[in-house]
DNA sequence: TCCAATTTTAATCATTTGATTAAAATTATT
DNA sequence: AATAATTTTAATCAAATGATTAAAATTGGA
C-alpha cells in the first residue's frame, strides 16, 4: 500500500516554497532592494506566512545567504582538498565546476560579493575558509612547486585571485561584457564554455612566468 | 584687489557638498540601501535641501552613477585609443592606471556592477563602449597580432575578460581575500601594487598560449 | 539700507514596508 | 465525527522613508 504523506510533505512544504522564492529574489536584487512582499508574491503565499515560518526578513535572508555561500565555497574546498589529484587537475576541475555552476546560476557571485560588503565578514569568519585552504592538499602542492622551482615564487593569494578572476569575473561583469560584445545569453555562455578549456592553459602559463 | 566670491562659491557650494556625500554613501551601500537621510547627515545639510537641489533620490543617483561609470571607463578608452603605444604598453598602462585608481577607490567596481544588474543597460548603451573599443587602436593591434600569428587566435572579449579579471576582480572579492590571507588594508594594497608589474607579464604569457 | 531672489529650515505628508494579531480554514488525532 | 493542533488569511499597526510646503534666514544688487 502506498505510503500516505501529510499535506505539508505533498505540496513541497510551504516553508520550502518561501525559501525558493526568497533565494530567487534575494539573488536577483540583493537584501536591501528585496521587499518581503516580492517574496510572498513570487511564492504565491500570504505575506504573514513569511513571518510565521521565518520570523523576519533578516532571518530568512541569513538562511539563504549561508546556504548560498557554503554552496559556492564547498566545491572549491572539496577540489582543493582532494589528495588524489595533481595541481593541474585541480585547476581544471575548478574551472569546469565553477563555469558549469555559474552558467546555471550567474547571479551568485555578485550576490555574495555585494552582501559581503555590508556584512562585515561574520559569515566569512564562521566558515573559516582560511584554514580550509591553507591546510589543503593544494596548498602543499603549490608550496612544493615553488620550492622545487617549478612554479614562479608568488604569494598563493595571487594564484587564487588569478584563477577566480579568470573564472568568476566574467559573470560579475556580464552586463557590460554582453553589451561590448553584443552578445545574447547563449553566445555569452558559449564563450564561458570555451573558457573551461582555456583557463587551465592560461593558469599553467602564468605559473611558469618568471 | 582680490576677487570677491559669492557665498555659494566660497563654501564649496551646498550642491557639491550633497553630491560628494551622495557619491560616498551610494558607492558604499548602493542605491537601495541608501537613505536620503544618510546623505543629508553625511553632508551636514537639511534633508529638504537634497530634494531642492536634485528633485529626487533617483535623480541624484543617476548623476552619481553616470559620473562614476564614465570616470571608470574613460581611462580604459583613452589608453586603448592611444595610437602611439604598443599593445604591450597598453596592457601595462591599464594595469597600472586601474590598480592605482582602485587602491584609492576600491568600492567602485562592485558599485558599478551591482547597479548595472538592476539597471537594464540603459547607461551602458548610452556610453556605447562597444564602438569605442571595437574601433580602437588596440582592436587593430590585436587583430593584426592574431593575423600575423603572434597572438593566439582568440575572441578579443576573452582578452578583455582576462585583463579586467586579473586587475579588477581582487577589489570586488576583497572581503573574502582579506580574510583568507588574514590581511590588513595595507597588506592587501601591497599585493595589489605587486600586481601592477605581474599582470602585464601574465597577460603576455596568456597571449602566447596555444 | 532696502528689496527681491535665493537658500535653508522645521514641520508635516503620503506611501512603503516589515511585522503582528485575531479569526478562519485546514489537517491530524482520538 | 469531534476535538485539538497547525496552517493560512485578511486586516491592521508602527516605523521608516521619500518628498513637499510654508515660513524664516541669508545673499546680492539697487
Amino acid at each position: 500500500m502506498a505510503i500516505r504523506k501529510t499535506k505539508k510533505e505533498l505540496d513541497a512544504s510551504t516553508e520550502e516554497k518561501i525559501k525558493n522564492a526568497a533565494r530567487s529574489v534575494f539573488h536577483r536584487k540583493g537584501f536591501a532592494a528585496t521587499r518581503t512582499r516580492d517574496i510572498a508574491e513570487e511564492s504565491g503565499i500570504n505575506l504573514a506566512l513569511l513571518n510565521y515560518y521565518f520570523r523576519s526578513k533578516e532571518n530568512l535572508f541569513n538562511i539563504i545567504m549561508m546556504e548560498t555561500f557554503t554552496g559556492f565555497i564547498k566545491s572549491l574546498v572539496l577540489i582543493l582538498n582532494n589528495e588524489t589529484t595533481t595541481l593541474v587537475t585541480k585547476i581544471e576541475s575548478i574551472a569546469e565546476a565553477y563555469i558549469d555552476m555559474l552558467i546555471l546560476e550567474p547571479q551568485i557571485p555578485l550576490f555574495i560579493m555585494s552582501e559581503l560588503r555590508s556584512n562585515p565578514d561574520e559569515l566569512v569568519k564562521t566558515l573559516n575558509i582560511r584554514s580550509a585552504l591553507m591546510n589543503s592538499s593544494f596548498a602543499r602542492q603549490y608550496q612544493k612547486g615553488v620550492t622545487d622551482g617549478k612554479i614562479a615564487p608568488l604569494n598563493m593569494l595571487h594564484f587564487l585571485m588569478n584563477l577566480l578572476g579568470l573564472t568568476v569575473f566574467p559573470f560579475i561583469a556580464s552586463p557590460m561584457l554582453k553589451h561590448i560584445g553584443n552578445l545574447k545569453d547563449a553566445q555569452f555562455n558559449k564563450l564561458m564554455t570555451e573558457r573551461k578549456k582555456m583557463i587551465p592553459l592560461w593558469m599553467k602559463a602564468i605559473l611558469k612566468t618568471k
